[in-house]
DNA sequence: CCCGGATCATTTGCATGCAAATTATCCTGC
DNA sequence: GCAGGATAATTTGCATGCAAATGATCCGGG
């Protein structure tokens, strides 16, 4: 939808766009910003159909939720902090997402005997169960976001993300 | 950070791969999952780092905010609902987002007199001010997101990204 | 002309996300 | 052994985002 590629109402288009070396007098540094080229934007849509095809695949959950699933499987218990580090969230963003969680049924959370300050986080039955069914989906999520890309370009493109994360 | 690659906590992984027949019931293709290869995942870590940038660089505005002033620089008065479009925001978020930015005094809204549905959105004199005095720092948070990156890897991140978008 | 489908804006509800402040607890150095 | 800094969890406030429902208006075809 949209498609509007090749229509710059106002007159700057082609020229400015396609390379970077004329030979602009006057106004020094002033170079056009065309919002569709900014990396942020474009990392944004991305993510945005991403998504799309993730509520698609799994509508239990969301992307957060099922990160922290996904990590809770993969490294056992942890601490509240902790988890949210490790699926990049900070500390009132996981809190609200363990939550809703536990509220689902999916984790539970007990204190740690050790040291007081901390909530021991885990998987029920309930959250195992939900990730292992869920994992073909899962991979099929990610097969269908990358299905526009060769398979060099889907390793070139996880390659440089993770130069940037 | 966390390194944790070489690591398959639970064991799968080479056995379970050599017999892709026998009477094993039905788990074949049971793969793992790694949350912090996943391109949710990354793109997601990957947003924010760039969140964060912009925010340091620009403190007025939020990235959606700056898009939309972008926008309305770039093709002048719009509706409300193609402003979301072109931004790539729904009609919930934009309304949002227009709000606020009219609250801060940097767009304006008038009715469109030729379709009593439509709010015409446009720059202030202080909106269009503030985009263009943030150009140079806008530039240089391009820069500094892609500072990791070779230029072939800056090149090959937009054309991949873009057929993802 | 008028009706039914499409478009525009709004509203509500839910779920991230981040910043900043607060409280409780832990831990280390002196 | 205790004071001060670090860490853990919580809370509040603000800003996206999306889904779904609603009301107003527009428009094309019969």
């Amino acid at each position: 939808m949209i498609e509007e590629h090749a229509s710059p109402t106002l007159a700057r288009g082609k020229l400015a766009r396609k390379t970077a070396s004329d030979y602009a007098p006057a106004m020094a540094t002033e170079k056009s910003y065309i919002l569709d080229d900014q990396i942020g934007f474009v990392l944004r849509r991305v993510t945005q159909r991403h998504l799309a095809i993730f509520t698609d695949a799994i509508p239990e959950v969301t992307t957060t939720q099922f990160a922290t699933l996904a990590k809770l499987a993969e490294m056992g218990p942890l601490s509240q902090n902790l988890l949210g580090r490790l699926t990049a969230m900070d500390a009132a963003t996981i809190k609200g997402v363990v939550d809703r969680l536990r509220k689902q049924g999916l984790i539970e959370t007990t204190a740690d005997p050790d040291d007081r300050r901390r909530l021991t986080v885990s998987l029920t039955e309930a959250g195992r169960a939900l990730f292992e069914r869920s994992l073909p989906a899962a991979h099929a999520i990610t097969a269908r976001t990358l299905a526009p890309l060769s398979e060099e370009e889907r390793q070139a493109l996880l390659a440089i993300l993770l130069k940037l994360a």
